[in-house]
DNA sequence: CAGTATCCCTGCCGATACTG
DNA sequence: CAGTATCGGCAGGGATACTG
């Protein structure tokens, strides 16, 4: 279902309910693509999902590899991860502590949609880069 | 305000640090990828390509149509969709004023991997959810 | 090692009032 | 109608210290 630019298909329908019709304001929680929307969205899942796909990684490893993250959003991120089932969590009892964690199949399933999503952003690249350039130079007041 | 005594309106750091400034400690700043991530993680940017795909939209009835939204969000999200190339804005100098939103080509092309991430989100939903359930299951951090 | 708990500050967003 | 200017709250997230 290419999209080009007749109907809207499937977002469409999904994003209706949170978007036009007599939704609840507050409650559009439930939409499943709004969901996925946010997740991807976020600064560090991404990254770590990117991470993970390499191969599994421990706690420390991925507060390395993940340039920036702090231990507060690491754990954050990952739990989410985990909950949604996307990214398994195991923990070794040794002394001290191992934790290993690992995409799940789901959440390497995932990875190709952020492909497309990806391959998008580059191709067009330059199209949103002159278009920021002609924006900008449009009418600007001179800089200091 | 801090920003020194030019007059530069509405738009917010986004629009003003892309411009000129160079003030952007960040370093992975201009990925292109994490860019188009990030806008459509944006809990009203979607929302609003989504409607316009249908068709040309006035600033009313994008207010209208799009739940919840305020006058100064909707505002940012078509400034900094008209800054990248996904939509083109449009004055007639009637009056009262009229203003016209339009998706361009480069806007409508986006809605096609918005697609495919949708469709994975649709189609693994059920999963997201059972292992969400399972999560929430498994261990009741019990707090009385 | 792998987290949790806490503090604190930034900046996002909604509500409101005002203009051309 | 289509915005802009301003204020205030409140939550997201960084830094740090502590624990099993």
């Amino acid at each position: 279902m290419s999209l080009g630019h007749t109907a809207v298909p499937l977002l469409d329908r999904q994003l209706a309910a949170a978007a036009g019709s007599a939704d609840r304001p507050v409650s559009h929680a439930q939409c499943p693509v709004r969901d996925v929307l946010e997740r991807v969205g976020d600064k560090w899942t991404v990254l770590v999902v990117v991470e993970l796909v390499r191969g599994p990684r421990r706690f420390t490893e991925l507060l390395r590899a993940v340039d920036g993250i702090s231990r507060r959003m690491l754990t954050r991120t990952l739990r989410l991860l985990e909950r949604d089932g996307l990214v398994e969590r195991t923990v070794f009892p040794t002394v001290p502590p191992a934790v290993e964690y690992r995409i799940t199949e789901l959440g390497a399933g995932l990875a190709g949609p952020l492909d497309v999503l990806a391959a998008w952003a580059v191709e067009h690249r330059a199209d949103i880069e002159s278009a920021r350039a002609a924006y900008d130079a449009r009418d600007r007041p001179a800089r200091p």
